[in-house]
RNA sequence: GGGCUCGUAGCUUAGGUUGGUUGGAGCACCCGGCUGAUAACCGGGAGGUCGAGAGUUCAAAUCUCUCCGAGCCCA
């Protein structure tokens, strides 16, 4: 039986009760088992990192992932749904450090590693509560008890399995990179820090000259630091720029040829020579300096395709130590690493000139020694963008530091090719910004120099003469090194640096390299890591690889989107996922990015707590495509839950009201569907189309796109046209076949709705499903199958009918509006003028049409004719020059004349002759104007070749079937006032005059039955419960009625 | 500074790949109607330099280029 359902809707109380409703009956795990032995889609969680508050961002991600495993779910996939938390890092540690009030790394190591990992390891967890509320509240389904940790002995031992194959394929060594440094901090900048600490300076640029090694002629340099000349070991032009030999002011000068003639533009100097970049390669010259002492050769030309000729002199002066460009080259012609800057910043001994300083400060010292040697050529001032320290201002160094790398440039190859077995959605992303990321990828720099990280598990033999290196891929290899290994471990440090271990060649102690790696190949790692592969599940790993689904914010493109393929490629080359969706970012009301710094964050329980859950999720899933920013903001959410939620609702809540009312029975009272009134069977043919175009745009990640058509079916087509063309019938008092043909029509849609829909809200659909369902169906809608569409109960011309007969009355209305009479006053005639096609297609719809334009017959004509006339008007701009003064007195004439006679009359012979004072003048149809009237009475309106005529004359029974509706309505709504209930009956006293009196004569039986009324009395005054005075038309009435 | 994406009414957006009637909707606003399902519904109105400029074309919101603005990523 349906139960009559709450008329006002309460997201936060419904969904609470849902909520229960899914844990007291396991539904979300029953969901996940009945479905095992199935065909499985294998999802894998982007792990979050649970030390923040979940923002409305993380809301998103998370309800686009249920969506879609919800939408698979149904359609019969196995999907399992481990969760997965991601726990190391920087972002981590700095949390920690502001909260123990930890400047910098002197004072983390004071306060000792392992207290400070205890930290590092509870915060990560801090707020898991907070996201695990979050994820159950927004109904995404996701196995939490279960879930991976990257902080876990075994999560971290599958990486070291995994970075030992990288060694194993010596893809894994160990260099340097050239990273943005703090000398006051002694400390490495990560990319995000170093964003924020960029500011436009002010600073000295150079020419400097370096005089060839065998000639008397020098090549210019440029640089903007030339604290960094000390360390110089090359200088770098382009291949295949054009470079000139000249003589200017009496010195031989070598540069590109482009800057050359900006540079020296009005001056004079002399052409020697040409040459390409290529010609130039190897060409040794004599060192500025000489504190350095090289140990490889030095001090020649080398080739380099990032060298420019926009700025400087297209000859790059290079120093491998400081530029990632310069180190670059460096490791391509093994070039020495000089660095003789010291770690705080200053220059050491060896550079006896400057030693002590800081060696930005030393840079006008260093110019002025360039100055009087003669080599320089020129300064100039310089504007860019220099990056400081964000906590100390310090000017960054950009600084070679050693750094352990997986060689990812040489599986670049591998790279392109198992990207192109991924389904990026967008599309442009794979060719685009994630193409273009690793056409040039770079090795990855994986050591970090911190603390709370999955260490490095590489060993270094102590003995000098031994330095035996290994890298261990597992806790066994581990334990068979060290005699102390114990029971209880924790593989991080500072356990792993105080272990003992044993050189296997020479039995000495070795150490391990210090550092912890980049998080994000822990993330990286998550599709073999997180079933302990290869120690564990092996066949759970084979069966779950590649995953089929992943999706995540934008930003997680070269990261975490990235760092999986990396790992797929080089462990087992082989493509990771096979779809992924990046999804845009969620901005504040003003399109800003939603930040802590700028308080424009919106806490998504707030909404919850409003609007609910459902709303939530339509709004993020509806407003946009998935990959395009969405703004959000508590009145979006709003609107969403008004024009889409309530109107579900109250769709549904006036089908129970019905229903419950006639103890409707979807067993035993279902009408079959083939004697269903025409208005069900479009209906239910108009949602088998609907199903199946959304089902098509979810399998291309087009939600946005399925969402709106559903909701647009759900406003237009079921709630505003089916469901309030079906009310009259729905109000007759006994079961008659039409009222139960609209029943079990609605209660189909309704069902088929509930499931179609379950996957984006999944609370209210629930809700739905739990009145609608009998007892031989799935105990919740989340276990039943999703709609397929039934090709039988499809119909295109009675789809195409009711669009034409919707026009019809969308014209007839307007019509109504503008010749002014109120639909509640019936016309006797409507006329049709179409072709025959549309004729047929709407000819048993228009029961419809009457009741909407309420007329009282309608029916169709070949042509116009019997409606319209036409008539001519004189055409002024045609007669006036050439008639001149006589215009007037003609048109006279013409204004006298039978306009339809006259039209006839031209038709016929082309043309009329008028007399004036005797003039004959000759008028064709040239001079006049064809205007088409309607005849009296009749008003018309058209929409495509579809003519609608009106025929309003108002006859007095039209007048008084208008006037006893009058009434009625305003009975009604006074019931309304008194509250009564749909079903009370009243009396009912009316006052009205003599006349009108007996006008409604005829139509008391109407009012009563309209009304409930058990007895209409007209009386002199009228008395009740509610006693009203009216104004009808300029009529005074008054009413009284009485429950 | 570079790359990518986006820019249509006050707001949210459709259309853009395939150039072709007068650029569609919804919310909000104004006028009128209808109503015992609705936080509704129906009809009408107002609201647009389709970010700007140039080009291609008989024809550009749509194609090309330049510029401006926003966001992300990278420096």
């Amino acid at each position: 039986m349906i139960q009559y359902s709450p008329q006002k809707y309460n997201p936060k109380k419904v969904e609470e009760k849902i909520l229960k409703f899914w844990v007291a009956n396991s539904i979300f795990k029953k969901s996940v088992e009945q479905r095992k032995g199935c065909k499985p889609y294998v999802f894998l969680e982007g792990p979050p990192t649970a030390n923040g508050l979940p923002h409305p961002g993380h809301v998103l991600t998370r309800v686009m992932k249920d969506l879609v495993l919800r939408y698979q779910a149904m359609n019969g996939y196995y999907i399992e749904r481990k969760a997965g938390w991601d726990t190391h890092g920087l972002p981590v540690e700095i949390e920690v450090e502001k909260q123990l009030g930890l400047e910098d790394k002197q004072a983390i190591e004071k306060y000792g590693i392992a207290k400070f990992n205890e930290e590092c390891k509870k915060s990560t967890l801090r707020y898991e509560r907070a996201w695990v509320d979050m994820t159950h509240r927004i109904g995404f389904w996701l196995d939490m008890d279960n879930p991976y940790i990257t902080f876990k002995n075994e999560y971290i031992e599958s990486v070291w399995w995994s970075l030992k194959q990288a060694w194993d394929k010596k893809l894994l060594y160990k260099g340097h990179k050239v990273v943005p440094y703090c000398p006051r901090c002694g400390t490495v900048l990560s990319a995000h820090e170093l964003s924020q600490g960029y500011k436009t300076v002010e600073e000295p640029s150079i020419f400097v000259k370096f005089k060839l090694k065998n000639e008397d002629a020098y090549f210019v340099a440029w640089t903007t630091t030339p604290w960094t000349l000390i360390s110089n070991v090359a200088l770098a032009v382009h291949p295949d720029e054009t470079y000139i030999k000249i003589r200017y002011r009496g010195r031989v000068l070598i540069l590109a040829e482009t800057p050359a003639a900006a540079l020296l533009k009005g001056q004079e100097y002399e052409l020697l020579d040409g040459f390409s970049g290529k010609e130039l390669e190897g060409i040794e010259y004599e060192p500025l300096f000489d504190f350095a002492r090289p140990d490889k050769k030095a001090w020649y030309i080398v080739l380099a395709n990032f060298v420019t000729t926009e700025e400087g002199t297209g000859i790059v002066h290079i120093a491998p130590a400081f530029g990632e460009d310069d180190y670059n080259v460096g490791r391509q012609y093994d070039l020495p690493v000089v660095q003789l800057v010291k770690l705080d910043g200053t220059f050491p001994d060896e550079v006896t000139l400057w030693k002590g300083q800081f060696v930005k400060d030393a840079d006008p010292s260093i110019i002025e020694y360039l100055e009087e040697r003669g080599l320089l050529e020129g300064t100039r001032t310089y504007t860019h963008e220099y990056p400081f320290c964000w906590r100390c201002d310090t000017p960054l160094l950009y600084y070679a530091m050693e750094s352990w790398f997986i060689a990812m440039s040489k599986v670049q190859e591998s790279l392109l090719k198992n990207n192109d077995q991924i389904n990026w959605y967008p599309e442009h992303l794979q060719k685009g910004r994630f193409g273009d990321f690793i056409r040039e990828v770079k090795d990855w720099a994986l050591s970090r120099d911190r603390y709370w990280g999955t260490p490095l598990p590489i060993w270094i033999c102590d003995n000098n003469k031994c330095r035996n290196i290994l890298c261990i891929g597992s806790v066994d290899e581990l334990k068979r090194l060290s005699d102390t290994f114990p029971a209880d471990y924790d593989f991080h440090k500072p356990f792993v640096d105080e272990l003992v271990v044993h050189c296997p060649k020479c039995q000495s102690q070795m150490n391990r390299e210090k550092e912890v790696i980049d998080c994000w190949y822990d993330s990286g790692s998550a599709f073999f890591a997180q079933w302990h592969y290869p120690f564990e599940n092996r066949e759970k790993f084979k069966s779950n690889y590649p995953v089929d689904f992943i999706t995540e914010a934008l930003d997680q493109t070269r990261g975490w989107f990235y760092s999986l393929l990396a790992t797929s490629t080089f462990l087992f080359d082989k493509n990771p996922y096979k779809n992924v969706l990046t999804l845009g970012l969620v901005l504040d009301k003003e399109g800003q990015k939603m930040s802590k710094s700028k308080q424009n964050y919106v806490d998504p329980n707030i909404i919850l707590d409003h609007e609910g859950a459902d709303a939530l999720r339509w709004y993020l899933i509806s407003a946009n495509a998935p990959w395009m920013s969405t703004r959000f903001y508590e009145e979006a959410v709003k609107d969403t839950l008004g024009k889409f939620i309530l109107t579900l609702w109250n769709s549904y809540n006036f089908f129970t009201t019905y229903a419950s009312l006639d103890k409707y029975d979807p067993k035993k009272d279902a009408i079959i569907k083939e004697r269903r009134q025409l208005l069900d069977k479009w209906i239910i043919s108009r949602f088998n189309g609907i199903i199946s175009k959304a089902r098509k745009d979810i399998e291309t990640f087009d939600i946005h796109k399925a969402a709106r058509v559903i909701e647009n079916f759900v406003i237009e087509d079921f709630s505003n046209w089916h469901l309030r063309r079906s009310r009259k019938r729905l109000w007759v008092e006994e079961k008659t076949e039409d009222k139960l043909s609209g029943y079990s029509t609605m209660y189909d849609i309704f069902l088929g709705l509930s499931k179609l829909l379950a996957p984006f809200i999944p609370f209210i659909t629930e809700e739905m499903y739990q009145n609608l369902r009998t007892g031989d169906m799935h105990e919740s809608i989340h276990l039943c199958d999703f709609p397929e569409p039934d090709e039988e109960q499809m119909d295109a011309k009675l789809e195409e009918g009711m669009e034409r007969l919707r026009e019809l009355v969308e014209i007839g209305r307007s019509l109504r509006s503008k010749i002014g009479i109120k639909v509640r006053y019936p016309l006797s005639n409507a006329s049709i003028v179409c072709e025959e096609n549309v004729e047929n297609s709407i000819k048993d719809l228009l029961d419809l049409l009457n009741e909407e334009i309420n007329v009282k017959h309608i029916s169709f004509a070949k042509d116009t004719s019997q409606f319209i006339t036409k008539i001519v008007k004189p055409n002024h701009s045609n007669l006036g020059p050439r008639l001149k003064e006589k215009v007037k007195k003609v048109i006279d004439k013409i204004e006298g004349m039978d306009k339809n006679k006259l039209y006839d009359n031209l038709i016929k012979n082309k043309q009329i002759i008028v007399e004036l004072n005797g003039e004959k003048i000759k008028l064709t149809i040239d001079d006049f104007e064809i205007v088409e009237k309607e005849k009296a009475h009749f008003a018309r309106a058209e929409v495509g070749d579809i003519i609608l005529f009106l025929d309003m004359t108002i006859t007095p029974e039209l007048e008084a079937e208008g006037f006893a509706r009058e009434l009625v309505r305003r009975i009604q709504s006074m019931r309304k006032e008194l509250d009564l209930d749909v079903e009370d009956k009243i009396n009912t006293e009316i006052l009205v005059d003599q006349e009108k009196r007996k006008a409604l004569k005829k139509w008391e039986d109407y009012i009563l039955v309209e009304t409930r009324s058990n007895k209409i009395s007209f009386v002199e005054k009228p008395s009740g419960k509610l006693v009203k005075k009216w104004k009808i038309d300029e009529l005074d009435a008054e009413i009284g009625i009485n429950k």
